[in-house]
DNA sequence: TATGCATATACAAATAGTTGCATATAGGAT
DNA sequence: ATCCTATATGCAACTATTTGTATATGCATA
């Protein structure tokens, strides 16, 4: 239901093809609004039949067309109404956590592989987190506003994590517990 | 996707009927992975077309007949089988870091204001599963396997809770300056 | 030479999830 | 009297998201 408030987000810093956007996703926005280039095209065309957005379409030689998206006075006061209005804190839906609660349907070495998949992926994720941290916003006071609520966002993403990796370890030693009691 | 195999493990504990799912969803395993009592009832129905579940009807005078469901051998072994294969961990998906994201485009205030009324929800969100630990693992070590398992999953939340509110904390002070500077 | 990737958009089908409504009764609160 | 809550299930419509496929080209890699 957001997607459409980050597309004009992204559209209001500067104005770009889908595909352009689809591409972005995978580095800004798209940590805490994930979507696919599919997703993308439907909700900008959908958005630019409601007037949200509008596009130039652009001819190259020998490739289908360009459609540059930007936003309208329409779509920037859609987007600064919703910035006013309270939105809700997102559920948790964790599947490894249905598997911990029936933990004892398995035998714990199975858990402790996943938990450990999991940490993996975890780690490289949060270590991601820190290069950009230490590239973009060494010293976060010196940048302009902008960049500064951006790194808000990313150390929304750094504590989670390293709260992430905290928890595993706590379940670990219990898993390795469990594994150890059964033999 | 994972609701059937939620309610595979809510069934193996203890059979029972979508209503009573449903409102057990409310206290325990929906807190990692919430469902509708529609969706509920939906789900319980393709499964028992698929065989993972049954139910015996019983009626009652004046009400509407139960059907209390029950796991077959079928969904016991799906369920194991599941339990064994990897997981993806969730994509976060929060419209307040879209809105943190695009914080210059509105009152340093407006957004102070939204983060307070998350941080009150964290706060209760998080009370909550204190008094659950001191009402139910007290003393953790004491207790069969099966609870010890599900005392992770609030470790879980607690870790995460916790996590959210220092964030939560820090962001405010960046925002609280960013207030007194435009004015 | 074949495979895959980058560019650029889009339809179609399926699954997942939300919202609103409908039925039926009984007890408690206003 | 009326409204709300609890019990118990379900249909229908809609929105959101995923998955698979299609088109078309050029470049790089194996």
């Amino acid at each position: 239901m957001s997607l459409r408030h980050a597309l004009l987000v992204s559209l209001s810093r500067k104005q770009g093809t889908g595909y352009e956007i689809a591409n972005e996703f995978d580095r800004g926005l798209g940590y805490f609004w994930p979507a696919s280039h599919q997703q993308i095209y439907q909700e900008l065309g959908k958005m630019a039949v409601e007037r949200l957005v509008a596009f130039t379409r652009r001819q190259q030689p020998d490739k289908p067309p360009k459609k540059i998206y930007r936003v309208t006075g329409n779509g920037r006061k859609s987007l600064i109404a919703w910035l006013a209005t309270p939105v809700d804190m997102p559920a948790v839906k964790d599947p490894l956590l249905i598997k911990l609660f029936a933990g004892d349907l398995i035998p714990a070495q199975t858990l402790l592989d996943e938990i450990d998949r999991h940490n993996a992926i975890n780690a490289e994720i949060l270590s991601r987190y820190r290069s950009i941290e230490k590239q973009y916003f060494d010293n976060p006071d010196a940048l302009p506003a902008t960049s500064q609520f951006i790194y808000m966002t990313l150390l929304r993403g750094i504590t989670a994590r390293k709260a992430w990796r905290a928890w595993a370890l706590r379940v670990r030693r219990f898993l390795e517990n469990q594994a150890h009691n059964a033999s």
